[in-house]
DNA sequence: CCTTGAACCTATAGTTACTACAGGTTCTAT
DNA sequence: ATAGAACCTGTAGTAACTATAGGTTCAAGG
């Protein structure tokens, strides 16, 4: 099932991503220029595979592509240890925490705004929701 | 408290915008082509206030632009009815809810890489994130 | 060997919702 | 009258791609 060569189509396919980011990714130093054929397609090998599913998996994640940087240059660069990517992992934990938090905040205002309309046939003068979104959050 | 009239820069303090967004926001044609000085500079009222802090209040809710249009629309026309309002912020809460499962899964996913990460001294050979992160999702 | 069509190439523009200049004009307060 | 804050327009930049155009190369079948 592995083989030595691939296509920058069947990169894109083994590790879930388009052509398109392929050359994006290339374009930014994000994936290495790989060796060309004769005609100047490239030519990728295993490597390139995990790499580029190394990138796909940790953007899934809502690591920035500048986070995905260091974390390559931990991987790239000998001499380094797990507490650098443990480190990072923690930190998008807890940023994917406050989202969760502020999502959460904003899905029960929406829920309480349609419970609050309970009459649809209302005319548009006095929906709540309509009401409640033109007034101010915090302080007036 | 409530001014007649109002410069650009009183509007976007009033509704907890920038200048330039209101520049923007104009551009788009989600705010109206305000009456002007002699001078060229933009002048504002009430109802200005009011539909920019409608706005704000909506983005800040996870409304996309276009969403704020169609919310405008049932504002500005008459003969509508809160029903379509309701449905929309109902819609809205359902997208949120979908953003938050994700983002909870994604928080366990990372919470588990680190916790399986237990020797920070490890090299990053043997990283258990690195690890999974080079690991594809679902099908290999 | 030749042809055909899929896959590839580069370069550029578009997406979303703003933000940030640059370089000039107007307003306001002293 | 003048200083400087606030305003003006227009353009470019941001993140992370996606899409398009217009052309070339590759692989498979006849």
């Amino acid at each position: 099932m592995h083989k030595v060569k691939y296509s920058i189509g069947q990169l894109a396919k083994e590790s879930g991503c388009k052509v398109e980011t392929v050359h994006y990714y290339e374009k930014i130093g994000l994936m290495p220029e790989p060796p060309r054929t004769e005609g100047g397609h490239r030519v990728y090998a295993l490597p390139h595979v995990k790499r580029l599913t190394f990138i796909r998996r940790s953007r899934e994640l809502g690591f920035k592509i500048e986070q995905i940087k260091d974390l390559l240059k931990f991987i790239d660069e000998p001499n380094h240890y797990c507490g650098e990517v443990r480190a990072m992992a923690m930190q998008q934990a807890r940023t994917v925490q406050e989202k969760i938090n502020d999502l959460e905040r904003l899905h029960s205002a929406l829920n309480d705004m349609v419970i609050q309309c309970k009459d649809s046939n209302n005319s548009i003068d006095n929906c709540p929701i309509v009401d409640s979104l033109f007034t101010k959050k915090a302080t007036e």
